[in-house]
DNA sequence: ATGGTTTTTACTGCGTC
DNA sequence: GACGCGGTAAAAACCAT
């Protein structure tokens, strides 16, 4: 029954708050170049399909905690506060059957149904253990689904997220360990699983529960649950941070070209991956003469400037070495160019 | 707990606008 | 003078042992 119950609800979850296409037709042109703007709904992205625009990008605003950057957010502007929808947990129907032996006007009853209450009540008790995760479960739910819509996580992390916490409690991982916890620590989890992972901070910054709990609860749920995570990539983390700046199409391409570029190279290893993305994104902006500074970088990533700095040099050593080669001379121009103008400048 | 590595913090000087 | 950037040292965080 837990099983039946659990596949309906978590698909079921809220089905009419994640936006359809059909209800915003006039955000699908795009409005540089008219173009038609197609959603990756699995990042949670919308772009233009001619200029590569982001169309999205209209809404980056510097609001306190709940800023997101999917298609949710822009239909509805949504709110961060209380979930629109959640699980139906029990659907109103748990039952309470008072401990007086009464009946509906306060007599008391006979010997007989006395003792039939008493079983009543008895097996009651025992499923309302239930219903109290249950209630648990609600409740994780909708700060799930909080958190999800402000960091722009799309419906399938949910769904994940939601199993995930799902299997935590019927383990009983929750003993000593907040409801918000958990779940921040499951959301985390199953971003990273999905392929669009988001930092620790950025949840931190949605979540009741600060960063260092949220990373405990991670490792402690990852290790009894017996999951275990491949180390997110820098590339993972580059369509977010491309979105936060509002980069243009050519950069992303550079960077990512940059990333993959890079991939076997040792300057990777025991790296922040985030570190690698936010410096290719600065390499690739430096590349193509886009003038972002590292500051700018840095605000959206939460890496530091120095990081930045030393990550980038290390990436363009490395990439300018590699394509010495026939076809890329032109990068390797443009790269030469690019470096010579700040040696002037 | 400890030691090695990475990242951050804080402070620096330099050049440009 | 503010800003962007680079360098550095020390502190903090992280990770495996």
């Amino acid at each position: 029954m837990t099983e039946k119950l659990r596949d309906a609800d978590v698909t079921d979850e809220k089905p009419e708050e994640e936006t359809d296409p059909e209800t915003t037709p006039e955000i699908n042109t795009c409005p540089e170049c008219g173009g038609h703007v197609v959603r990756d709904s699995n990042r949670g992205e919308r772009v233009c399909q001619d200029c590569g625009l982001v169309v999205d990008d209209e809404h980056i605003d510097r609001g306190p905690d709940w800023r997101s950057f999917s298609e949710s957010e822009r239909q509805e502007k949504s709110r961060v506060g209380s979930p629109i929808t959640n699980l139906m947990h029990d659907k109103g129907l748990s039952t309470r059957i008072s401990w007086q032996d009464k009946d509906a006007y306060g007599r008391s009853l006979p010997a007989k149904k006395r003792r039939q209450l008493h079983r009543l009540r008895t097996w009651n008790q025992r499923t309302s253990t239930r219903d109290s995760k249950e209630r648990n479960l609600k409740q994780a739910l909708g700060e799930i689904d909080r958190m999800a819509s402000a960091l722009g996580l799309p419906k399938n992390v949910r769904e994940t997220t939601g199993v995930m916490y799902r299997r935590a409690l019927e383990e009983d991982l929750l003993r000593g360990r907040s409801i918000e916890g958990v779940s921040t620590a499951c959301l985390y989890a199953a971003a990273r699983q999905c392929g669009i992972p988001r930092s620790f901070e950025k949840f931190g910054r949605v979540s009741r529960v600060g960063t260092l709990e949220i990373k405990r609860t991670y490792r402690y749920i990852m290790r009894e649950l017996d999951l275990e995570m491949p180390p997110s990539t820098p590339r993972e983390y580059l369509p977010q941070f491309a979105s936060d700046l509002g980069l243009p199409q050519e950069v992303e391409n550079k960077a990512l070209e940059i990333l993959e570029g890079t991939e076997t190279e040792d300057i990777r290893i025991g790296k922040n991956p985030i570190g690698i993305a936010a410096a290719a994104v600065y390499a690739a902006s430096l590349l193509c003469n886009a003038g972002y500074t590292q500051d700018d970088i840095s605000e959206v990533t939460d890496i530091s400037v120095v990081t930045i700095r030393n990550r980038y040099q290390e990436l363009l050593d490395v990439y300018g070495a590699e394509f010495t080669t026939a076809k890329e001379a032109q990068e390797k121009f443009e790269e030469d160019a690019t470096t010579e103008e700040s040696a002037d400048a």
